[in-house]
DNA sequence: GTCTATGCAAACCCTTTGCAGCCAT
DNA sequence: ATGGCTGCAAAGGGTTTGCATAGAC
């Protein structure tokens, strides 16, 4: 569901940041990602298409557009980076535990939400985090490039 | 539950892996504290039993209690550190986003767990991980003093 | 005696920050 | 013209690693 560049500019100017070339890369190029990409994903794509972007330029562009609402953010868990993703409703992802990618989970799964939890009632909840652990198929060639342990 | 030392000495021993003081006081020191420390934490107490352990051989300490079954481990999400749980059982936490503490979410909470999702069948599923992100009560003293925004 | 564990410091990895100059508004 | 944004390089924070020595088995 790609959003016009007026519609981009607009909540960005809402959220006191400004519309740029880069801004606009990057969030075509997680878009046009058909998994979750890193940072680095990002930036190694959208350096063909300006070559002197910087890798800061990448973090504070994803960041820009997450606080906006454009993207949503994966976070880093242990050593595996934090990942970005162009849909915006709530949704779980499963994570490779062999290679770090990240993938959405299908419809058909559950609500799994605070909600369901009985917690202190003086406690505020503000959010969740869920991710499901998997192993990619042996035929994946990236885990095996990439085994961590197993 | 704390295990007696012969037993924990025999499952160290069963991955391979030695029984010392440094690595018994790390498991005491985790076992007696009421909340989930992180490495650190465990670190600055465990000091005062054996004043010229180093932070490194905390760290190999909590990864070998962890591996062989000693101890559970609530991994670095983002930039909030790992932290470490005496209990074996699989059970939900839920995390202040302002101080990073953790604490177990009581009984009652429904058993949220990867058998609930449809996944494709090529996949393994290898485990899981959830956590409700909370905000403690204002009074919090930890908080005031390392609140991260907001 | 063998082979793992320790302690120290340096390295690691992802990510953030400081800053001079640039550019969107 | 103002003030956020860029690119570079350097720092940051949690965690791991390399290595000589100590110590568990």
């Amino acid at each position: 569901m790609e959003i016009q560049e007026t519609e981009l500019k607009q909540s960005l100017a809402k959220a006191g940041r400004r519309m740029t070339r880069q801004r606009q890369a990057v969030y075509e190029t997680v878009q046009r990602y058909k998994n979750h990409p890193t940072a680095d994903d990002v930036f190694a794509r959208v350096r063909h298409e300006l070559p002197d972007i910087s890798l800061a330029t990448v973090y504070k562009a994803l960041e820009a557009l997450v606080e906006s609402g454009h993207l949503s953010k994966v976070p880093r868990v242990d050593d595996v980076p934090a990942r970005y993703d162009h849909r915006r409703d709530p949704h779980l992802h499963m994570r490779c535990v062999d290679c770090g990618r990240v993938w959405d989970i299908q419809k058909g799964a559950p609500q799994v939400g605070p909600e369901l939890f009985h917690l202190p009632e003086r406690l505020k909840v503000v959010g969740y985090m869920a991710e499901i652990r998997v192993k990619c198929p042996v035929e994946c060639p990236l885990c095996t490039r990439k085994v961590v342990k197993n």
